[in-house]
DNA sequence: ATTTTTCTGTTGCATATGCAACAGTTTTGC
DNA sequence: GCAAAACTGTTGCATATGCAACAGAAAAAT
């Protein structure tokens, strides 16, 4: 079944076993991609932390996405026509896997021993990524603030079954990922606990309802 | 190669030759489904539009996505876990044909003739909602009104290669889609006109720079 | 260990946006 | 064909948000 997908293990088989892809490290704040070529890369975080940003014509930053161990991200995924500068960024010293679908599609036959798992595993990887997506849709359809931060808290909390998260972002990044001003967040963040809504402790955010 | 997928193509092969789907029609403002249980159901446009909605806590009403002849929606897409009601309705008389994730994996194996190009080609369908979720995004992520509605108007622009676009949306509905106040959205349309940057006519935009 | 850079929380101010209300128009339903 | 409902553009007002600037704290670089 589709929702029981192990992806890590799928990683780890595609990392040891198929002859296509290659690995790369990188710095913190180093470059890994920039999205204007290749049109079918797609790579998997191995180790560290990388975001996707972009900066529009006013040179507003946003982190369109976030990644971190496991997760897949690629030009790939990404519409062609997009006018703006895009490029993935190490957060940390990162370890990238790269590939291309063609070598999936085609070319792999025969030097891949589980070419079909492979094919198949890509369908789910897809699916994961079309619901992280709508997560973040959700997020970002909010119409303040307030409901942003709120809303973020509660799929972190969520997702770690626990009232208190640890957000893995600096602030300053999580007002580009929730598009919106970093002081106007932050003034936000103190009214969330002045109205007792929040506790915080540096990144650590515990949720009080 | 990936990008040169048949959708229509596609759906209608569906349509005649799997005998696991089945199709229903919808008048004008009837819901077609709400997400709650049918976590593998995948959904096609035949005929007509349809909008994905969200009511939040406060009542705030968002389109989170707008689907005409041959889209593809569905709970399969979306978050388990999401707290707000969602629901998908017809906005004009549509045709909507059914497709359980299942029947593709395992069962249909029998009954239809072109099993496999069907799960490949759901693969493809994934791929297609992966770039429309992301260009969502990037609609999302602008910082104010006005770069929301000169990116939506972009878009439509370059889809359809035309200066003049016709807007699928009423204006309140628009509004919703990108997530603003509708009269907030009315004004900055009006300063856009003031300012030069569009024509308007109608439901008819042209794009004047 | 020391310097430099980045991050954080604040605040004053200007402005964009949301909200409510209204009237004129268009569309829908009967 | 008529009445009801939905859509549209506008405005006044309250407020949320963006922007700029600042100082202290924390983190990174040397």
């Amino acid at each position: 079944m589709l929702y029981d997908f192990d992806r890590a293990d799928f990683i780890e088989k595609l990392k040891v076993s198929c002859s296509k892809v290659h690995i790369k490290k990188f710095s913190k704040n180093e470059t890994i991609i920039t999205y204007i070529e290749k049109r079918n890369q797609i790579c998997f975080v191995l180790k560290g932390e990388a975001d996707l940003i972009r900066y529009d014509l006013n040179g507003n930053k946003t982190i369109i996405g976030h990644f971190t161990k496991n997760d897949v991200f690629g030009e790939f995924f990404y519409p062609a026509n997009t006018n703006n500068e895009l490029f993935v960024e190490a957060k940390k010293p990162a370890e990238i896997m790269f590939l291309l679908y063609d070598d999936i599609a085609e070319k792999c036959k025969k030097s891949c021993t589980f070419h079909e798992e492979l094919k198949e595993s890509l369908t789910n990887i897809m699916l994961e990524k079309v619901i992280e997506l709508n997560t973040r849709i959700e997020l970002l359809t909010k119409r303040n603030t307030r409901d942003k931060l709120l809303s973020y808290f509660d799929i972190l909390s969520s997702n770690r079954m626990n009232k208190t998260i640890t957000v893995p972002f600096s602030f300053t990044d999580l007002a580009d990922y929730l598009s919106v001003d970093r002081s106007a967040m932050s003034r936000e963040l103190s009214h969330l606990i002045e109205d007792g809504f929040i506790k915080k402790v540096g990144n650590k955010i515990t949720l009080l309802y």
